[in-house]
DNA sequence: ATCCCACCTGGAGCGGACTCCAGGTCAACC
DNA sequence: GGTTGACCTGGAGTCCGCTCCAGGTGGGAT
């Protein structure tokens, strides 16, 4: 089972160290190994978690929100319903965000065309 | 010509009294005509110049670059080209974001199916 | 006359999500 | 054996975009 070094972890998953301790700090992440020299070795399974969180993170979930995410993820198989349910609510959340983004799109390109009748 | 009281201008826009006198002071909203007494009478210029300001707003726009804008828009026409540009590349980051959110809607999708197939 | 309500001002405070800093450790390379 | 570089910690600071507050004014209803 292969771990990975921070200078590794930053590189793979866009998060800058500071983000990463802060994460852990919170308790978005959890505890991560540490070598002899006190120094973070992650793992794999903290590389995927992570994956989630920059999902979930750019499609715009407050911390707190993964946090409870986070928590369900811990605690075992018989929250997995509790997890569908919350990821149900975030993709509506995501989709909502979809549709007023088009909208809104479609009032700047208007604005567009204007100026260019305007010239 | 007819005016707005601050109300009438929170109730049609949707953002609160202290967003809209914020702004005011930040130069984002053009200063407001007052009564004798001193309070806003908004007029339909500024009415319409917030609903851009919301699309602006609501599409992620930073208020430093809505004030770039604001201020191209009272340096006269000879700026459209410029708000034009602004315009453009607002609307291809506003594209951006729509098809990153697809993209991790996706992702989201596929872990409530992960999830439901382990149920 | 008094009460309430909408509004005013200047300035302080807040919440979220980091981001930076000082001072220190360790391992490795020259 | 000295320097470099990646990393450590705890805690303070930053940025953005508001949001709230105290204290005050003016106008309309009872």
């Amino acid at each position: 089972m292969s771990v990975y070094t921070p200078a590794e972890v930053v590189e793979e998953t866009g998060f800058t160290l500071d983000t990463l301790r802060y994460y852990e700090k919170i308790g978005l992440l959890e505890p991560v190994e540490r070598n002899s020299s006190g120094q973070r070795r992650f793992s794999e399974e903290h590389l995927s978690w992570l994956g989630m969180v920059r999902c979930l993170r750019d499609t715009g979930m407050p911390i707190a929100q993964m946090l409870r995410f986070a928590e369900l993820s811990r605690a075992g198989d018989h929250t997995i319903p509790d997890r569908i349910k919350l990821l149900e609510e975030h993709e509506q959340h995501v989709q909502a965000q979809i549709d007023n983004l088009a909208a809104r799109r479609g009032y700047i390109r208007n604005k567009i065309s204007y100026y260019r009748s305007v010239l």
